[in-house]
DNA sequence: ACGAGACTAGACAGGTCTGTCTGCTATCGT
DNA sequence: ACGATAGCAGACAGACCTGTCTAGTCTCGT
């Protein structure tokens, strides 16, 4: 009962820990009234460990989105696997998000609240767009998969949706705003497939 | 041809002028990115002027949001006043905001990206909380008046629609999605009359 | 056993930020 | 004419923030 396998029980490497108080700081406060010491002492980490690995705090917030990126990613392609009607998973998008509006620490979107206070022009809003353009096809390539007849005209408005629902849910504190969008997401495939 | 009326002729008073400044430093740039000397300094005003008749930052940030806030309201009313119908009017909301969106400086809504960069239970909060209730108000009375069966319900729809066109026109540097915004709400407003 | 690499603790430098204070000037009402 | 008010200019204090540096510790592969 010492060490059991040494990959999963040690302790995560600073770089991880660092990551993870990263994201959770900033996404919780901003990036800006976040500084550097309440990072490294929430990771329980050196300030020469982070600028080792990371260079900068710049290029820390860029990992932090990064790192947001992949997770809703993973998060929402595995949510929509529970669905098979190709019109169930379109919808899904929607159940997802109410699903994250609804948890207590929601507060928007973190590339939306990352752009919003920095200046134009870096690194995060390179991730931001990225981000936005893979929601884009995402929802592109499940309106056509379920027979929209224009599935880019549909994906622009499920993503007119899909950024109302997170504003709603960061502002009202709760995921009406998420539902109501997958109702009317629901409307629109249907004349979209008619 | 010296000073004509002195009430039309003469500098706007340091505090207009501190108001005017602050309000296109924080809009264009955030607002934890500019400090109190840039906003001086394109003001033209002394430190002490501002600490005179704003007493904080904190303060002269509210100032600045209860200023887009009440100029929301009248460009808002008066962007309506153009239409007789309801229907029309309710509509015209998105093609005010469609119309705004277009603008190159639009960087999506300042309430919203003043809450993105500061900590909550602030007065900011509360400023946001007040624009979004109106905007809600604003939307049940179009709603009511266009003859909606359920105008709460109609109004929650437009609100998400309006805050999905609003980050879309930051995000993609268009009108696009207001005038997608424009004809969901159509769609909406038609099923919502029956 | 031992050397390399990763990590820790914390002092330090240089810059920036908010907010205060001291003088000085101009304008306006009475 | 003159006092009150508003405003200007800029130095200054104190806090905070990013980023660097030194010096010591721990762990692991060989």
């Amino acid at each position: 009962m010492s060490a059991a396998s040494p990959s999963t029980t040690r302790k995560p490497s600073a770089r991880d820990r660092l990551l993870a108080a990263a994201d959770e700081l900033f996404y919780a406060e901003g990036i800006h009234t976040v500084g550097i010491d309440r990072v490294i002492e929430r990771a329980g980490v050196a300030k020469a460990s982070l600028y080792s690995t990371f260079g900068s705090k710049e290029e820390l917030v860029r990992a932090y989105l990064e790192g947001r990126h992949a997770l809703r990613r993973t998060r929402l392609l595995a949510g929509l696997e529970r669905y098979d009607d190709p019109r169930d998973r379109l919808l899904g998008v929607f159940e997802v998000l109410a699903e994250l509006t609804g948890t207590p620490g929601f507060r928007g979107c973190p590339f939306y609240n990352a752009s919003a206070e920095s200046t134009p022009g870096g690194a995060i809003e390179l991730v931001s767009n990225a981000n936005r353009a893979w929601t884009r096809g995402l929802f592109f390539e499940l309106a056509r998969d379920a027979g929209a007849k224009d599935p880019a005209t549909l994906a622009d408005q499920l993503v007119v949706l899909y950024d109302g629902a997170s504003v709603g849910g960061r502002m009202d504190k709760d995921s009406k705003a998420a539902l109501m969008a997958r109702d009317i997401a629901t409307m629109l495939l249907a004349t979209a497939t008619l």
